[in-house]
DNA sequence: CGTTTTCTTGACAGGGATCAACACTAGTGG
DNA sequence: CCACTAGTGTTGATCCCTGTCAAGAAAACG
């Protein structure tokens, strides 16, 4: 899932009964709380949600974002990433999935089965860019990373148009995200604006100039591994 | 792998067969190079290693630690986590892989494949406790949580004599690691000797108040998932 | 419309980066 | 055993990126 556009019609067919329960959330609303045992998977499917940690002391710190198509565990059953909660930064529809009748599927349909590897993948290799952007990258190249990842993400979901797309996240939101202040965004927004790079008015983000933009910001679109079909082998699936 | 005290001694026997193609590397040295297509696995056996990328002008963010007994890719078997670099930190003994000769074994092991599960998701975890520490903690608080996690992590291979442990990493690669600056890291880690919370002599790290040290900077161990078993399902096992 | 949220701006403080020496330590070779 | 060298740790001075506080403008919303 995450990019939905890899499976064939009739893989999403043998999906279909996943979704009998859609639910939806306001804005700001939680989909699963931290610390609860036992808990469903979340397949965002319009909306923008997000899984989070709260510390003590209120600093909070948005671990992944989700957008339409994105599955909220990768292979979407790791049960134990429960020490994190799942928030809507929009209102949410999503169907709540249990993780053994996911299992079930992938083990009888080798392209879901697929799919959720490839997800798991592109998941952790998000990840890591997120690290590397917290550490190394500076305000606004963490902006421009950030947006030229969006792009292609909501691209392959059919979320974008050409290079403007809806990005209704906060400026808060945006700073719980890449470890930055409210005010600081705000302000990295403008020199990004100014700069001609982008525009971004009414939650709509405009990309001006995808390659200059990609160039500020160490953008090296590699790994969010599209185009390349999935890894030779996955593991775990004994039956052929 | 990554805390192979859950394996049992027959578990280990099984492992043995890989263990064939042991190598080591003087420290400063990639085990693997970013970008190469083919890559086997690294099982770290004795030194420490780390995955890390290197931005074009130079900067360098390590994404992940590995200590004796860490596995280099989640589940063994994520072939494309390979943009990022394996270096040594320090003189490393370490055998290579084969994912596909892994996953044979995890396929015939219940054992194995419950411990590859279970690796996957502490590393998981731990990349997401990163992501906090880099956006919402300060300096010092980095360090304090790095070695929280450092003392588990290193319990748990029998590597830590209470609270104290050998920590080889240069104050460089700390800030590389954390995302701070060499000189910053010197004055923060002093600091946190003025506290007397820990003492680093010689590559010796000594936390005195383990509570207190964990306090300060918000570690929260469950994160680590040791003592509770396993999460009750895994995918991908579909023979009984 | 008023109310609440979000966005902007300004002033100011501070954590952390950078640059540049200098002190140690450890390994090298004579 | 003693220079010699290279890497690492330590300090100081200085700059600037980013955070904090506070208040006003602009949107969003019922």
């Amino acid at each position: 899932m995450g990019q939905g556009t890899r499976l064939s019609a009739s893989d999403e067919k043998v999906l279909e009964p996943l979704l009998q329960h859609v639910q939806s959330a306001e804005s700001g609303r939680d989909l699963e709380v931290e610390g609860l045992s036992s808990r469903s998977l979340v397949l965002v499917l319009d909306g923008w949600a997000c899984r989070y940690k709260q510390l003590e002391d209120g600093r909070r710190q948005i671990i992944s974002l989700f957008v339409p198509g994105d599955l909220s565990e990768p292979f979407g059953t790791l049960p134990s990433l429960k020490d994190s909660s799942i928030g809507a930064l929009t209102p949410v529809t999503y169907a709540r999935l249990q993780p053994e009748e996911l299992q079930r599927i992938a083990r009888e349909n080798a392209g879901i089965h697929q799919a959720l590897w490839w997800d798991l993948l592109v998941t952790m290799s998000m990840q890591d860019e997120r690290v590397v952007s917290l550490g190394r990258r500076s305000a606004s190249e963490r902006l421009g990373h950030l947006f030229c990842e969006l792009c292609a993400r909501l691209d392959l979901v059919g979320l974008a148009e050409g290079n403007t797309f809806d990005m209704p996240m906060t400026q808060a939101d945006l700073g719980d995200l890449l470890g930055l202040s409210t005010v600081h965004v705000n302000r990295s927004l403008q020199e990004l604006r100014g700069s001609g790079l982008i525009s971004l008015r009414n939650r709509r983000l405009i990309i001006h100039d995808v390659e200059e933009l990609g160039a500020i910001s160490l953008f090296d679109p590699a790994y969010l591994h599209v185009g390349n079909g999935l890894p030779a082998s996955q593991p775990g699936r004994s039956t052929s």
